[in-house]
RNA sequence: GGGAGGUUAGCUCAGCGGUAGAGCGUCUGCUUUACACGCAGCAGGUCGCGGGUUCGAUCCCCGCACCUCCCACCA
């Protein structure tokens, strides 16, 4: 058996813990029962060029707590751990890096030579990002470990898109995409943030054909040059005259005509509006409405092109903006501006501008998986915790349009298509390896398609793919659908509803029970956590300093209703002192069981149990009962909460005072010593059970001290509320002694006596159950409240004794000054004051007709109780002022 | 332009038809042989505003105000 040292300090044996349980391989589904039911969880895989961040910290924890909790309840837990290979991020990454050493591009390089960069890069960080997550104490199982780029991946990629091709439901075409000129790539709708910025309408003149001229307002001038027609509403009775006939692009020299079109709002700007069908949306449908041209004057580099005109070409497109508006300055053509909110878009990554252009491309037609996906979640075989996110999740779900899959980077899963000079497009069946021959024309000259998929094109796989699907593996059959994905709501639609989307269509099942959606990790100061402002929190310098159980149990108690949670060292300190206090009981019990006999609390008989032992097992067994009722409800927080305030307020500051005389009295028989040394012992053992999902480390750690068992206590059987221990008699005698006992305490302080004062008190209650129990716990009463002398009676007389109830209670209390200050009396009568207001207030309601008539009985009932409980105090209280002259 | 959420003690948040809770903080006492990362005790709230339903509303309904966030191709 170990020493528990004086100081607690967690970075002594935190990692110590998790290695032995690892080794042992508890993180293993094998180490349940064969028959064990399972319980799954996959790990939304944290990006390969990330670092732990508090973000993965709290699903992380939230998640270890679920399958350590699951695991002591003899579940075969299998938490699965990835990484994503992440597309986009990883390519800059390594870009940046490449420039930065050596001054070369990719495309100095080459594809397979970069790509081999890119793979060695991301193979070194993998083992760290494992391990940030093992100092957590994530108790994944590494052996299944999975990365959305390896082989078996791959596989399960390259089938679902042949597969969606086959169906129909995969097609390439010709669209106005978002392009990130920066990225180089074309982005999906969810990877573009809209953002309303402060920017210009500008007014232009477009000289009409045979005189005058019309007025144009855009916040884009730049795009003029690729104007290919003006476009009025058709009802417009201002410009009804106007259509059908041309006018002149200033700066370009060419004319182009004036189309009706009703998709033009005649009240916005001037009733105008110039049509650029190559860049911008809405042009782009109206171009195609009415046959016009396309003019592409911004290339996918972001510059003007040569159909610009060679005054632009060349240009960025913000230059190009100041020249144009200055060229127009220059011919008179421009008439006004005035400021406008933008509607801007862009690049979730690199944060440019977005810039919609006409491309070819592979899209994902959604809407029938969208259907399936819904109907699965409408009939409830997966739930959204909390539940209004089904509304949002829904919604999207409802209005979805088709998924953009291909990027233009190197860096993905590369599509599994080939295209003959004929133009043929290729996708072998599923199963089936890469063609050698166009199957259309038997050409064989042929090009694979350059493009990558978007990384959530293998992230949505992942629940189906970390078993092997669609191999039909043992693990997929065991473990698919899984039980829960933690999340936060950022990833809703990337991952959640398109796994959600796969899990329904591919296999039919959607592949979760439950969907636990946290909220925002925050600075203490509720701001948003970010480089700039520095307020950043690292959850791994959290764990050095105060321990990963620390940083767990806040996390755990901050998750709430699934709003943002303030985070911070002060918060995590906090919870270290808990961790501490739990600590510091332990010892306080270990010389005390382990210096005689310990009854062994299983087979004791509770009836046999002193008083306090008894109070104490029901407790905790009411405690057990709502830890796990919370889990259930993935009410983390609550969970943790009734944990603390059972192990500090009732174990702590109330059973473990209780005990000590018992304990430490050389009057107490040995026999009786023993079997509270065993109940101590067993409460504690149980308690470190229970806080065990949530602390890890340090509960291992005592059990190891007090009982020899650390390393089986995580697969020791999770307490559960125990029907025998249920004790109403012992639990109200207990809280009448703390009420008396506090109540006397307090009263001291008013007094201003010290609080080794000792002082003789009365309780009078009528003869029955209670006042019995109350006298045999005189001696706990006196030890707790230092007392003198107490008289249990129906009625007590002292002359001059200062009156109160409590807990239904009559307290008399001897207080050694026998004359009342202003100042009591002052305090008094406040206190006399609210107990007649609130009388007052009760006399009302139970005088009120209808409330006696339309409330329940109970409710009478307990009105009449609750009046009968405040006239009794009020009426001691009041007893204290008569017979002494007022001051 | 749609939609969702929030507004409860100094701070951060629980609660939810029967006159309000926690943690932290403040204040007042304590070297009480597990713990000052502690013990004991006190104080602190018209539960955003205005209506309604109800015997009764912080909790349900309808408005309003302010704050978040999500979605959206209006120049």
């Amino acid at each position: 058996m170990k020493e528990l040292d004086k100081t607690f300090d967690p970075s002594a044996f935190e990692m110590r813990w998790y290695k032995a349980q690892e080794e042992a391989g508890f993180f293993r589904p094998e180490a349940a029962a064969k028959d064990a039911e399972p319980f799954t969880i996959v790990i939304p895989p944290p990006n390969v060029t990330g670092r732990l961040h508090v973000g993965h910290a709290l699903g992380r924890t939230l998640e270890d707590v679920l399958c350590r909790w699951r695991r002591m309840q003899g579940r075969a837990v299998l938490w699965v751990p990835g990484v994503d290979h992440a597309g986009i991020a990883t390519q800059m990454v390594v870009e940046r890096d490449l420039k930065e050493r050596t001054g070369k591009t990719r495309h100095d390089l080459g594809r397979e030579e970069f790509l081999a960069i890119c793979r060695a890069w991301a193979d070194a960080r993998r083992g760290d990002i494992m391990n940030q997550i093992r100092r957590l104490g994530a108790s994944c199982d590494f052996t299944r470990e999975y990365y959305t780029l390896d082989e078996t991946r791959s596989k399960a990629v390259r089938w679902v898109f042949s597969t969606l091709y086959h169906e129909g439901l995969a097609y390439r075409a010709e669209r106005m995409v978002n392009w990130c000129p920066s990225c180089a790539t074309v982005l999906s709708d969810l990877e573009v943030n809209h953002v309303e910025t402060s920017g210009h309408l500008w007014s232009i003149a477009y000289p009409v054909e045979g005189g005058g001229e019309v007025v144009v307002a855009t916040t884009r001038p730049e795009t003029m040059l690729g104007d290919t027609a003006v476009a009025v509403h058709p009802d417009d009775e201002r410009y009804k005259a106007l259509v059908g006939k041309r006018v002149t692009l200033p700066l370009t020299g060419r004319t182009i005509p004036v189309v009706a079109d009703a998709f033009v709002d005649p009240r916005f700007g001037t009733g105008v509006v110039k049509v650029t069908p190559a860049h911008d949306p809405n042009d782009f449908e109206a171009g195609k409405r009415h046959g016009l041209e396309l003019v592409t004057v911004i290339g996918f580099d972001g510059k003007m092109t040569k159909a610009a005109g060679d005054a632009y070409a060349g240009l960025d497109r913000a230059e190009a903006r100041k020249k144009v508006l200055r060229d127009l300055d220059a011919q008179g053509l421009r008439r006004g501006e005035k400021s406008h909110l933008v509607p801007l878009s862009r690049c979730q990554r690199s944060d440019t501008i977005v810039e919609p252009l006409v491309s070819i491309q592979w899209f994902v037609k959604i809407g029938p998986l969208a259907g399936k996906a819904v109907d699965a979640t409408e009939k409830g075989e997966t739930t959204f915790t909390p539940e209004l996110w089904k509304k949002t999740y829904d919604e999207w779900m409802k209005n979805i349009r088709d998924w953009c899959v291909s990027r233009q980077l190197w860096w993905g899963h590369e599509i599994p298509a080939w295209y003959c000079p004929d133009g043929h497009v290729n996708v072998p069946k599923p199963g089936e390896g890469d063609p050698s021959a166009c199957a259309a024309c038997g050409s064989k000259t042929f090009v694979r398609d350059p493009d990558v998929f978007d990384t959530w094109f293998s992230s949505w796989l992942m629940p189906l793919s970390v078993f092997g699907w669609p191999e039909k593996t043992p693990d997929f059959a065991r473990f698919y659908p899984t039980s829960v994905l933690v999340t936060g709501f950022d990833i809703l639609f990337f991952w959640v509803a398109r796994m959600i989307m796969a899990g329904t269509w591919f296999d039919g099942r959607a592949p979760f029970a439950d969907v636990v959606i946290h909220g925002l990790v925050r600075d203490e100061k509720g701001q948003k956590m970010s480089k700039t402002k520095g307020n950043v929190v690292d959850p791994l310098e959290m764990c050095d300093e105060f321990g990963a159980d620390a940083v767990r149990f806040t996390l755990a108690v901050l998750s709430g209703t699934g709003r943002d949670l303030p985070f911070g060292k002060t918060r995590v300190a906090g919870y270290r002192a808990f961790a501490t206090k739990v600590w510091n009981a332990a010892r306080f019990a270990l010389p005390l069981i382990t210096e005689g006999d310990c009854a062994d609390a299983s087979t004791l008989d509770f009836r046999s149990l002193s008083t306090v032992d008894r109070w104490i097992l029901a407790r905790f067994s009411d405690a057990a009962g709502r830890v796990s009722a919370s889990l259930e409800a993935y009410r983390f927080d609550e969970a943790a909460h009734a944990l603390y305030q059972f192990f500090w307020s009732e174990f702590c500051d109330g059973y473990v005072e209780m005990i000590k005389p018992v304990l430490r009295g050389s009057d107490v028989p040995e026999a009786e010593k023993a079997k509270t040394r065993g109940v101590l012992k067993q409460v504690l053992l149980d308690s470190l059970a229970l806080l065990h999902p949530f602390m890890p480390f340090v509960s291992c750690e005592i059990r190891e001290a007090l009982n020899g068992d650390g390393l089986r206590l995580a697969m020791t059987k999770f307490p559960e509320p125990h029907a025998d221990w249920t004790d109403g008699a012992a639990v109200e005698a207990i809280e009448a002694v703390r009420a008396v006992v506090t109540r006397v305490r307090n009263l001291r302080a008013e007094n201003g006596l010290a609080q080794t004062e000792p002082l003789a008190i009365g309780l009078e209650l009528p003869d029955g159950p209670l006042s019995k129990e109350l006298q045999r716990q005189v001696p706990l009463l006196s030890h707790l409240a230092r007392l003198k002398g107490v008289t249990i009676s129906s009625k007590v007389d002292v002359a001059g004794a200062f009156r109160d109830a409590v807990a239904g209670i009559g307290l008399v209390v001897e207080l050694p000054k026998r004359e009342i200050s202003s100042e009591d009396r002052e305090r008094l009568g406040k206190e006399i004051e609210k107990l007649q207001a609130e009388a007052g207030k009760i006399r009302a309601r139970l005088a009120d007709e209808s409330f006696l008539s339309r409330a329940p009985a109970a409710v009478v009932e307990k009105t009449k109780q609750q009046l009968e409980e405040v006239s009794e105090r009020l009426r001691r209280l009041e007893s204290n002022l008569l017979g002494t002259p007022a001051p």
